[in-house]
DNA sequence: TATGAATGAGGCTTCATTCAT
DNA sequence: AATGAATGAAGCCTCATTCAT
């Protein structure tokens, strides 16, 4: 009978702890001794599970990211009232700011790794389904809006990673909330594609 | 005097030809002989005009930068009409897409290797000069809006980065456009600092 | 009692099953996770039956090796006109080319091995053993040249190995002929150190 | 100026030197470090040099392969009477045992690491040369021998090298004769297929 | 100024072997 | 008997940096 270990579920687990590691120092910074030291393990096991760094490192990221897909559009439960919406979900961002910025990074690190390999599918996936989530969640279904937000909400992290001081995650929320009041009003609806252009 | 000038001149033609790669490749995957190579020296005469290789990093960061600053705020001469500016605005991204995203992805780069060393206020400088000239140029003075826009286009250069079919830079001009008119529409002007949330 | 056998049948069993990898790959090349996955078993239990790879390297080597010298006399039946026998050994021989090739290869593997262990009596035996077929079925008898045409033997295999198209099987096989001719009729006796009975 | 180093010489150099240790030991055997050791030079010099371990190691084989060729057939100079070739031969092949042993284990190393390549033509090359010297020295022109030879020859260092005391390297060279005189004599000539130009 | 040979620490990876079950 | 997870020493190779010229 040897070591009962679910294989699949130990691998999720060295992957979940590698997370914090990579976030905070990126892709290259992290050596495979260093990661090992930190799992507790040794570095012979990490080649055991997974095939090289580049392929533990896409394994990390696809969890971590579509974990966290869950859990935010779990944060926007469709019961509440799309007036709250917003405030909730900037709550939610600022709460967890760093690990967003830590997810943003490893994007990046992972779409340099994998732009050559023509396994960059992985992104647009995720990107797509962050976009959906939020168009679904704040009632813009079909109108192609929810990528423009998403790109909204990258940009806020990526600038306040680079430099945090000039501007505030409130600042952020206001025009987003003074975005949608517009489109909301916006008496033509708004056309088929983009729409927009309304004014009494 | 006159030696130093030829000195700095040559300095800034090889950080001025380095650009090239590191955009191309990231600053971990350029390695200094194959920057030597590239620029057509040796490697020893790097070492010459540069203590080590981030301070060379660093330097044509710096440089390439604030060249790009100057040569965006041209495009948006004072002169334009505010109505054409942004459609002037994004014609000018658009065309120079990749080059803005090398520039978003040096930025990372360098703020990792300098987070540590404390050196990351040349960042906060170039977003500073960036978020102000929107601003600026947009006819957004006071509004604190510039830097929250400035967020917007690099999250739309992120974004189309790492997934670029999701949606385009014309679905972005518009988002944009729509929330300048908005807030212009707003009766009672914007209350200093930061504003808004006024009318009905 | 039955258990050993037992235990000695599997042994014989997964040398056997070892031999096509180590023979297609070389000793250095094969890995024991790839040898247990081919023979169907756990790395374990290759330590279970084998003290180490050398061991399992060699105990195979040895198995094979005597399986094959018998083999190969069986097919040169003392019954056989000598006039043939060289004809019907040499068609066994190309029939049969890398299978020897391989040996030859796993003989130098297991003396690279062996040499610093002195235990390389095993390859010493089998070479004397070869020899003294080779002179008992060609009717040398007291020459040693039974070693010699042994050598040659190797050389052949050697030699089309690493560059097949250069001779051929048949054109050694002349070769020897011709010279086991020479000696049957070799009129003036063959000098001292080697001679004998060439009758006149 | 750079310090003045014939970059090619340095090069042979190096590999001239490598030489003895990868005789002696394998190609398996031999790590690089060991190898920068030996040569008293850092394992980042060998790369500098040369591209990995196996290619250092093939450019090593074949430039002694070819200064062995050219030292093998200058001992046997044209003008020496045929008679005494082969003593001649078999003195130096004596004196350089194992030196040619040598050669010929990394020949197979060569060999093994080749295959897969597809660069064994080099090993194909070497065998041609060497048989059509042998040809050319020993009057053996036409007769497709050469290889034969250079076979026998092959197999004498192989089985020595296993087991040196089996037999020794006169008697070798007697059959050798014995089999050069057959051909003289052979009134009948000797079969198509082989056959040619000799008797009157 | 300029060269490029030389260094060596350290990165990724492999693999024989052990051991808890 | 048998499993396969786990170990860790050691291999190949990279690359920023130095230094003799």
């Amino acid at each position: 009978m040897p070591k009962i270990v679910d294989h699949d579920q130990r691998r999720e687990e060295l992957l979940t702890t590698s997370f914090a590691l990579f976030a905070q120092r990126g892709y290259a910074a992290v050596t495979m001794r260093e990661l090992a030291r930190e799992l507790d393990v040794s570095t012979g096991l990490l080649y055991y599970y997974f095939p090289n760094k580049e392929a533990l490192f896409e394994q990390m990221f696809t969890l971590m990211s579509r974990r966290d897909v869950s859990r935010v559009t779990a944060e926007l439960d469709a019961t509440i009232p799309i007036s709250d919406k917003l405030s909730i979900l900037f709550k939610y961002l600022a709460k967890n700011e760093s690990h967003f910025q830590n997810l943003l990074l490893m994007a990046l690190d992972f779409h340099r790794q994998n732009v050559e390999h023509g396994r960059d599918h992985v992104l647009q996936d995720i990107v797509k389904i962050y976009s959906d989530a939020i168009e679904d969640r704040l009632n813009l279904h079909g109108t192609h809006f929810g990528s423009v937000i998403f790109s909204f909400l990258c940009g806020m992290f990526f600038q306040r990673y680079l430099a945090p001081d000039i501007s505030s995650i409130e600042e952020h929320r206001l025009l987003i909330q003074q975005l949608l009041q517009g489109l909301a009003f916006s008496n033509p609806p708004l056309p088929d594609a983009v729409n927009h252009k309304r004014h009494a």
